[in-house]
DNA sequence: TTTATAAATTACCAAATAGCTATATATAAA
DNA sequence: TTTATATATAGCTATTTGGTAATTTATAAA
């Protein structure tokens, strides 16, 4: 039951839903993360870190960024279906329109300087 | 996006899991649900408020007791959907075969005597 | 090697939450 | 009408949580 009350704890916050919403679009490191959601940078990491513990996300080092991608392993059983859930549900999600709009713009290349 | 967050709030506390797992076995008033949490009547009555309000259970008042069950509705389309799954993610789970034990001996004629 | 930057960790604070006791409300039995 | 009981509400406390700034770690450019 531990899992599955994780799973909700770590999609029971807007930040988190978002980057889940982000995360259905594109891999995106945590600068892009930040950038969307405008919070402080360790605010994002630490969102990151209960989504990843809930086996929602993965992430993997690219040079100086860490790349953040929905799971998508049978790690765990409720997420990969949670995860399906969410694609359908929120297609037509006012936050999630207004997500991808935004997503368009931002590029690591531009938002983090190098 | 508030709808489904207030769902997978409403699920990310291990009481309120329970109550929908004894729930998916039998209708329950407050007073058998506080038996097998082993907590404070008004406990179980703010847990229930909250799975309400984010429509996964509905309440009939019957004389002195309040019957509480799952809402089977399409009211709210992501609790719906959650509770088909968690009906049959929780099928082996060890905290729901503990609790199928327990709602056998419970019943309000002798727990809350009248 | 030095400098700059992305991300993680640490330490802290304010708000939210799960629990409790005490009290109020509603119903039914005496 | 009085008494007893089931449930809800109000108010309190301890803990959890989402946010921040400061610091550390890792990588790459100069």
């Amino acid at each position: 039951m531990k899992a599955f009350v994780d799973v909700m704890k770590a999609l029971s916050d807007p930040n988190r839903v978002k980057i889940i919403m982000m995360l259905q679009q594109k891999v995106m490191c945590v600068c892009e993360l930040r950038e969307v959601l405008q919070v402080a940078q360790p605010t994002v990491s630490k969102h990151l870190k209960i989504l990843e513990n809930a086996g929602l996300v993965t992430s993997k080092k690219d040079g100086i960024w860490v790349n953040y991608e929905l799971e998508n392993g049978s790690t765990n059983l409720y997420s990969s279906t949670i995860l399906d859930n969410m694609k359908n549900w929120f297609e037509q999600d006012e936050a999630f329109t207004e997500i991808k709009k935004n997503i368009v713009f931002i590029s690591r290349d531009t938002i983090c300087s190098r």
